[in-house]
DNA sequence: TTCCTTTCTTAAGATATCTTAAGGATATTG
DNA sequence: CAATATCCTTAAGATATCTTAAGAAAGGAA
């Protein structure tokens, strides 16, 4: 089994050794190129995927036709659309690879499945779920809370270099912010 | 075991018949009359709790001084301040009965006792905290997307008569707008 | 009912942020 | 290297929303 997958999986439970060859198999490699996407608007999402290399953007068009970002996926984190993945509806997000992805992909069908051959899998998985959730409640308070002056000095500092790594109106984007007026905001003191 | 609590299991998953006694044994019904505190500031959540009646609020007060409201609880949900609940940090936020509250509440130690005497449980509280991510998703989403008016006019249409059950100001609170610029909104056609 | 507290409204001025439009800088490709 | 596409900045005017302050209305307690 890959090492980072399942470094990630022992931080949450402790398996029998066998289990890991087991587990494996549900996993199929899958890879991007830069700008290829994992899933688009109005397909199901039909897999969850554990980033082993590379950087995802999950993004809508808005009613203008502007590219609105709601989250990046980095490495060794789940990347899905989780709606669409688990009430098997269309999704309203298009996942796109920022940079060469690898990934391991689990199909939804599959991972039913492992659910019943490994339990522990059902507790690694609501661990993960609860986790999420905590981060996304304290986004959102971060994103009610701050102002985009605020919001943007906080994710530098929080997520060094991330900045390098993506175009600026894409970090505009995430922030809900104007690339003019996020432009503005870097150039104050 | 309590009805309200029995139907809310089985729409997620199927129990043997003796389960619902075993399960029925690791909660406790607690009650708190109006404004009541289920929790405050600075304690550790040590439960959460399975609505039967009544409303509640979850909130902080920020730097000036304000209350902010981040969550309201309704019959047949759960409410607790996750992040104290699963990291057992001291709690953010302040949970407060609007209206006379009953409730199940359950430990986070029974609850770890109760994964283990049944084991489905476990799935329970993934597919809830997966139900709840997807619903705090579509929340913030719904914040970006959706200007004050929007909110308000949506906020009234998909909760019927829940305004009438709340003062405005929370309203307004909750919807992040200043009572003020909420009662200009509604006056507007 | 009367008083006191809580809640809601009004209005004026202040502020954050957006929109539009244009040009400048930087990357990528042929 | 030139050419093209992508990305970033500047600035002016427009808009949404907040702040402050005051008074009006409604609700609850005496």
């Amino acid at each position: 089994m890959n090492e980072d997958l399942r470094s990630y999986i022992e931080r949450y439970v402790s398996l029998e050794p066998q289990d890991y060859a087991v587990i494996d198999q549900y996993f199929e490699e899958k890879s991007s190129p830069k700008k290829g996407f994992l899933l688009e608007v109005g397909k199901v999402c039909t897999h969850n995927y554990f980033l082993l290399k590379g950087l995802t953007r999950s993004y809508y068009l808005d009613a203008n036709g502007h590219e609105r970002i709601i989250q990046f996926g980095k490495e060794n984190w789940w990347v899905t659309a989780m709606d669409s993945f688990i009430n098997g509806q269309p999704s309203q997000i298009n996942i796109q690879a920022l940079e060469e992805v690898t990934a391991l992909a689990i199909s939804k069908e599959k991972l039913e499945d492992l659910y019943q051959q490994v339990p522990k899998m059902e507790r690694l998985f609501r661990k993960v779920a609860e986790n999420w959730l905590i981060a996304q409640q304290r986004n959102s308070h971060f994103f009610m809370k701050e102002n985009s002056k605020e919001r943007y000095q906080k994710l530098v500092q929080s997520i060094p270099n991330f900045v390098q790594r993506v175009p600026q109106y894409m970090i505009a984007s995430y922030l809900d912010i104007s690339p003019e007026y996020l432009s503005e905001i870097r150039k104050r003191p």
